[in-house]
DNA sequence: CAACAAATGAGAGCACCGCTCTTGACTTTG
DNA sequence: CAAAGTCAAGAGCGGTGCTCTCATTTGTTG
């Protein structure tokens, strides 16, 4: 793929670049996903304060040096790995949910509840880079990593969304919680901004359940749990989809 | 106070050691004190991967050799850090807790939230350290951790079992979800070794209760929200606290 | 095909890190 | 008062991110 432009080809725009990748674009390319692929093993052993350039300089096989070519900085490497962690992330998410009945809105919360949960198992270094604490002195370039960064909240929106345009989602919940009005107001800008129908009580509930299965997946992949506390580690994640979903009255 | 044995003063015992301090355990007591004062300065800057036992040294006027004389690694400094933080976390859970009338059990799992957000808003690298992504390479010693990195949850769950021996938790929550066998097991367990009489069901949604607030918190500490996509982040919390206490049937 | 210019890799170097070891000075204690 | 114990300092090792210079490779173009 291309370095910069996302455009594939075709169409001459006025940058006199964006023409058939040539060999050494090619080449280029090719190193820095080498870079990226190596940086991400790193990551899973190391973690992302022990990420080293070096390191992979040495398993490219290069100095140290050489991949300030293809890599501005440490903490451009890191944006790379955060793009690609929320890409895959996205990817199996969107492939679990869509591997669900289209009406079964419930079950499609839990497919994504279970998606994030597996995938943070696999990769608990990626996931420690993108839920867990801020990389001290890094911020995530936000025009490069918002997009890849929201598909997630987007997909469990659009699953509320479309469940509460089905007339499945129960916006009058059990204990019934009055909402601020500064709250309401939020409530109001996020409906509007994304386009949705759900009313803030139901949008607020989604909220809720959205943070609190990102709370389970991390109190486990952080190991917050003791070591034998739970056995069925499994079984209590699901519980906890089962709860939260009626709990945001899906 | 004495750098090894908790017991104050007096009651000579076996060991020859633990008389009245001397001055110069004094000095050293007061050495490591400052050390982990420092540090905690640290740590809030630059974090738990940026804590530098150098940069310590030389806010301590001494050259960095000199504090291997009172801290054996970086790790054992973290160490001091974490319990530090859980003590000052569980101190102010406890006077908050303590503040809400003793029939108010709603009152006082709302009381605990909000002294843990508050707490992990004012010392973000704290509550990353204890919470956050696990230090890679970094292993927290059991034997000194566990008595209080488990306050706030012996807290929570006494919450819970006051609650239930007063006949004030709902153990019929409004959507039943059925337990799996294994997971009741778990429960079981917990219940058994804590020495409590909550009912499965109701256990297992105060744990979620517990993970939900954590998520919660995390998610506003560690910036996952968008820069301004809530500007009611407290009545927000407030009102997440209101679901949860439903949701757990106080 | 040859010449040129861009891209690349190597190496040295700077300042920082955790940690170890030795040395000399100091303080407490017998 | 001298021995024992304690401590700060300094040098040193291997590691880090990053910059700079220099030589070489490589693709393009006349």
């Amino acid at each position: 793929m291309p370095s910069t432009a996302p455009d594939a080809e075709a169409a001459p725009k006025t940058q006199p670049k964006a023409k058939t990748p040539t060999p050494r674009e090619r080449a280029r390319a090719q190193t820095i996903a080498d870079i990226v692929r190596l940086g991400r093993e790193h990551l899973a052993v190391h973690g992302a304060a022990g990420l080293s350039l070096r390191a992979v300089a040495r398993d490219l096989g290069v100095v140290s040096s050489a991949v300030y070519r293809y890599v501005e900085s440490r903490d451009e490497l890191l944006t790379l790995l955060l793009i690609d962690g929320y890409n895959e992330l996205g990817d199996e998410v969107d492939t679990a949910v869509a591997a669900v009945p289209e009406n079964d809105f419930a079950g499609q919360f839990r497919a994504l509840g279970k998606a994030v949960r597996a995938w943070a198992l696999r990769e608990p270094a990626s996931y420690a880079l993108l839920f867990g604490s801020p990389v001290p002195g890094y911020q995530a370039p936000g025009e490069r990593t918002t997009v890849p960064g929201t598909r997630v909240i987007f997909r469990l929106v659009s699953i509320f969304d479309a469940a509460h345009r089905a007339g499945a989602l129960k916006t009058q919940a059990s204990p019934a919680v009055v909402i601020p009005p500064a709250l309401a107001a939020d409530m109001v800008n996020i409906r509007t901004e994304l386009g949705i129908t759900v009313p803030e009580s139901a949008l607020a509930r989604g909220v809720l359940a959205w943070t609190s299965v990102f709370g389970a997946v991390s109190f486990e992949v952080f190991g917050q749990y003791g070591r034998d506390t739970f056995s069925a580690r499994e079984e209590l994640f699901e519980h906890q989809l089962l709860v939260l979903q009626g709990m945001a009255g899906l």
